[in-house]
DNA sequence: CGGTTA
DNA sequence: ACCGG
């Protein structure tokens, strides 16, 4: 990559709300699955990413891997076109986290995260896809290497109280009603990752359990559709304490954000997010 | 605006 | 965080 990020914007990158299912190993590398893929990745003193992949997975990983991270784009020039010169709060933001990038994760396991996000931390929805993996999830090469996440068949197959047992709570009813509504609707989810922002986040407004976040974070990180603009309560205390926006609703900070940070708001939002954050861990 | 899981 | 009242 262009801009090898340090060690803890990776970890903003691979572990920061984005995705899931990337786990910290002794040493510093990094162990992550998506897709049918799983990875270790760990940084030389140059900060450069170096990957392995068990032997049965290794061929395809390597390509699938650059895609994911999104390495042939320079971070640096995507955050250039946002509106820094002109936010002096967006500067500093970008300052703080060089190198900081969106993922493109497969859309399909994106919305099921994101069905087990509502009023959970990071720590928790971890927990909650790797329960799913484990018990409804397909054995990747070896058993050693872990499981793939369900996918939407699979999840269509199983009962809400199966789902129940993985600790998903009232979550277990939105996962199971989304999968019967997939079912009955074969390549509805490709053909919503296909349309144009407005009409693919009404699309996914439509499946139980999603609402206007979940559905902002889905096209973000699971379609590669930077206009999306997530607002949850890190977003919302960014916008009161940065932009003076406080008493807003969380729609009208999303139309603010789109109109103010423009075509790429949705990286505009990871700064601001990855910002707030870090200053709560002060 | 409060109930919804554990 | 979503949903129904």
């Amino acid at each position: 990559m262009r801009t090898p990020p340090e060690p803890d914007v990776l970890a903003e990158i691979l572990d920061g709300g984005q995705a899931f299912r990337w786990h910290p190993q002794p040493g510093g590398e990094w162990q992550g699955f998506w897709g049918r893929h799983v990875v270790r990745l760990r940084q030389n003193a140059r900060r450069q990413l170096a990957w392995s992949a068990p032997l049965a997975l290794a061929g395809p990983a390597g390509a699938a891997l650059a895609r994911y991270l999104d390495a042939r784009r320079d971070p640096r020039l995507l955050a250039d076109a946002l509106p820094w010169r002109s936010d002096a709060h967006l500067a500093r933001c970008i300052d703080a986290f060089p190198g900081l990038r969106l993922l493109r994760q497969p859309l399909d396991e994106t919305l099921l995260c994101f069905l087990c996000s509502a009023t959970k931390r990071i720590v928790q929805i971890k927990q909650m896809t790797a329960l799913l993996a484990e018990r409804l999830g397909q054995p990747l090469a070896d058993a050693a290497a872990g499981r793939a996440l369900p996918t939407w068949p699979a999840l269509a197959a199983t009962t809400e109280g199966e789902l129940r047992g993985c600790r998903l709570g009232f979550r277990a009813r939105h996962i199971h009603q989304t999968a019967q509504f997939l079912a009955a609707r074969p390549g509805w989810l490709e053909e919503t990752g296909a349309r144009p922002y407005a009409e693919a986040r009404a699309r996914l407004c439509q499946l139980p359990g999603v609402g206007e976040k979940v559905a902002d974070c889905v096209l973000l990180f699971g379609a590669g559709r930077l206009e999306a603009f997530p607002v949850d309560v890190w977003i919302i205390k960014a916008m009161e304490r940065r932009y003076g926006l406080q008493g807003w609703k969380p729609a009208a900070i999303a139309h603010f954000g789109r109109v103010h940070f423009g075509e790429r708001a949705g990286l505009a939002q990871q700064y601001l997010f990855a910002w707030e954050r870090r200053e709560a861990r002060k």
